[in-house]
DNA sequence: TATTATACTGTATATATATTCAGTATAATA
DNA sequence: TATTATACTGAATATATATACAGTATAATA
């Protein structure tokens, strides 16, 4: 088979749609590609699906949903990045990002990839009850999507200057963000863009106890 | 683990989605399935995908389409890493016993057997609040280990008369038990052992919460 | 006897999804 | 220089699909 030169951009994708393969079992669709990929229009994903196609990476299924079938089967040849099935626990320090730096890393625990219905990236192990009206306690673990998709009301691990903090989300305006804790003795944190630093670390998709 | 009998039409069923996998690449739709079976409406493809869910043998992506994953015990999809097994989930309902009667089964879910630390039976859907101070918020999945080892101040499944409750356990004396909420809007409930019904389904052994 | 699980047909619908169209921008190529 | 491939945003739409609802029928079970 002839197989014409792959470009970086269109080998991460074709990588991306293993790896989605692999975890949930069935293909991508054009906008779980996006998600993965960070695109904000599905035809981004189009156009890349089309160009592999084309090149004979893999076959498309007219009017299928999910319906992208990888060609190559052979292994070692494009590198697969798959995440195993064994995701790292970082632990919630005041100060300091979650990376998945070793360091960070309290353990390492075996769990199903769709466990909660969406994927997630890691667990973060809670310090402090400011959300326990919602039901997350001191040492819980939650599990977290590394996303910037958020919308108003969700519960988010945000960092600000060097503090991490797991708070439900609103954005009233387009230079402030407000976190809401879920527990009447603590107040909420009002962001201001313009003046401080806020990375917005993912998404709260669910949570384990481990009693 | 509990992987109920597959009647032979739904073995014909579960088979029919691994070759359809086989040869395209991706799961099929319930109208794939009707094609390959012959059924004329796409119900009676959803009520085996259900009953196949239920009984373990395939897992269902809410609102996907053709999100249709099958766990083979043999060459599993989640056997890279960690052994996984599926746990029934059982509906916390008033009135009657938490068995693995399959009626009150709600679905099957996989889960890695050592999860909570512990080994555990089943999954129980939580209804009502009366544990919300302890984090336990309706809707939550508890893990249980069916066991009569309980300590004061354990987390228990108990069944009094044929009312099932999650509650604290005490044990002030030697006929009588107190089960005590977390929540300052419910009341002790008080048991006397040499008047009432009173069954120790098991211990609550952690929890999980799916957002 | 009443109830439940199995095994279907048939219709309807909200939404998930593929796919097209209209753009913008950059780098490589002929 | 004009053309083509790459790499995207953003909006619109036809249709593919999951899923609920309303039935019918049979065999097994309590």
């Amino acid at each position: 088979m002839i197989m014409k030169d792959i470009t970086p951009q269109q080998n991460k994708v074709l990588n991306c749609i293993k790896v989605y393969i692999k975890e949930t079992g069935f293909p991508p669709t054009r906008s779980d590609i996006c998600k993965e990929m960070g695109f904000r229009s599905p035809n981004s994903a189009e156009t890349h699906l089309r160009a592999l196609e084309k090149k004979g990476f893999i076959s498309i299924a007219s009017g299928a949903s999910r319906g992208i079938l990888v060609i190559d089967e052979e292994k070692g040849f494009y590198e697969e990045t798959a995440k195993t099935y064994s995701y790292p626990i970082i632990g919630l320090v005041a100060a300091g990002s979650p990376t998945l730096a070793s360091e960070n890393i309290e353990k390492q625990v075996p769990c199903p990839p769709n466990f909660f219905g969406s994927s997630f990236d890691y667990f973060l192990r809670v310090k402090g009850l400011s959300m326990k009206d919602a039901g997350i306690m001191e040492d819980d673990l939650i599990a977290v999507q590394k996303t910037h998709d958020v919308k108003n009301g969700d519960i988010v691990v945000a960092r600000i200057d060097d503090e991490v903090t797991v708070k439900y989300f609103t954005k009233p305006s387009s230079d402030k963000i407000v976190l809401e804790p879920a527990n009447d003795d603590f107040s909420d944190i009002e962001v201001d863009l313009r003046s401080e630093e806020f990375f917005l670390e993912g998404k709260y998709i669910g949570l384990i106890r481990e009693n």
